[in-house]
DNA sequence: CCTTGACGAGACTAACAGTCTCGGTACAAA
DNA sequence: TTTGTACCGAGACTGTTAGTCTCGTCAAGG
């Protein structure tokens, strides 16, 4: 059984409320809290669980307990921390809402201390099937809202009828990814207007 | 001292011409087809340096005596495999030659034994600084050819003046990457189409 | 034939993920 | 209050891997 995070929230056992002693809540935000501040501070060298536990004040097996593998325990942090949902618009305008979507998502990851944090994740996955897994659920989720708000604006005929959504969701995560790692040109809301008139109308200015 | 792969070649000496054993040509060739063949047959499980020695029929030392990392000794594998250069068409049309630059890009990485042996070379990367700065040189080598070609066609008049020739680059990149990583949807010819008619025109059809 | 440096083999160190165990502690039911 | 259960911090332990070091050997030249 898991929540909408996809973290581990199965009950000890069906058909009988809970016996001992009961998670400690401190211990839940202290292993999040570390984790979180080691994902932000990392600067390149991979966060170890050890080091996490070590800062939390905690027992490595604390950590084991209630989170399946380290990459989860990363996961769970950066979105105890995002705060989760960048609300999808609907202002009537594709093009606006469109360059609503790409300017939220742009400042999302942009803001520290989420860039460092995510880069670092990302590295996390590269390795971690699990939490790669994790995350392509999590981002799945976010390109079917950006569909949506494409075919509402194909609905409302500011699209062609046959124009392709997927390549244009991938045009824009695409530049957002190759550009969020590789780091060679910004994501300001200049690179956000350019882009979402690029998507709509072509290299036209 | 660095070739244009950024392998060491460093004489072992200035000014003394070599004494003693010469390099085993045999040995270095071993190697780099252990390592692709590794690569190619990975399953996701990382490459390690005592397989690919193992593999070669050569001791461990060897390996670390010509290359500086694992991860140069992947990406030497794969540039080896790959003949170098995708040649930069020129029809005189920037349609037809940007598609031919993307058709060429899909095909390269899409034909095995590179999609697998990139994939897990990415994966590497991502933990090993020396090798991603590696394939950062590399692939803005690319970019920069793409540039050219992209400021030929802007020149002919075939782009706007002032288009933003990065944000297409990045366009196409963005998206080869973030599909060839994630694999949810093909980089097939149709998707090559299509690509280069979107960054062109816009998503007209 | 002697010096030099590459060679195969493999021991060794240092990290790290994840498991296991121990003595102790909170909580609730009996 | 007693007793059983599950969580707690601590840290030992296993298994894997990158990279280093050392050994005895082998080839190329002076």
């Amino acid at each position: 059984m898991r929540d909408e995070k996809g973290m581990d929230v199965t009950p000890p056992r069906m058909e009988r409320p809970h016996t001992g002693r009961r998670r400690n809540e401190a211990a839940r935000r202290a292993i999040l809290d570390a984790a979180l501040r080691l994902l932000t501070e990392s600067d390149g060298t991979p966060v170890t669980v050890d080091a996490i536990a070590r800062a939390a004040g905690v027992g490595k097996q604390t950590v084991y307990r209630w989170w399946p593998s380290k990459g989860a325990v990363l996961l769970d942090a950066l979105i105890d921390q995002a705060g989760q949902e960048v609300p999808s618009p609907e202002t009537g305008s594709l093009r606006d809402d469109l360059h609503a979507f790409i300017t939220a998502t742009f400042d999302g990851a942009q803001r520290p201390p989420s860039a460092p944090a995510l880069r670092a994740l990302v590295r996390e996955a590269a390795h971690d099937v699990h939490l790669a897994e994790m995350m392509r659920a999590f981002t799945a989720t976010r390109r079917a809202a950006l569909q949506d708000l494409l075919a509402r604006g194909r609905d409302g005929g500011e699209l062609p009828e046959d124009a392709d959504l997927g390549l244009i969701i991938d045009q824009i995560y695409g530049v957002f990814w190759y550009r969020f790692l590789l780091g060679h040109a910004p994501l300001d809301h200049a690179a956000a207007d350019r882009l979402t008139d690029s998507v709509l109308r072509g290299p036209v200015s």
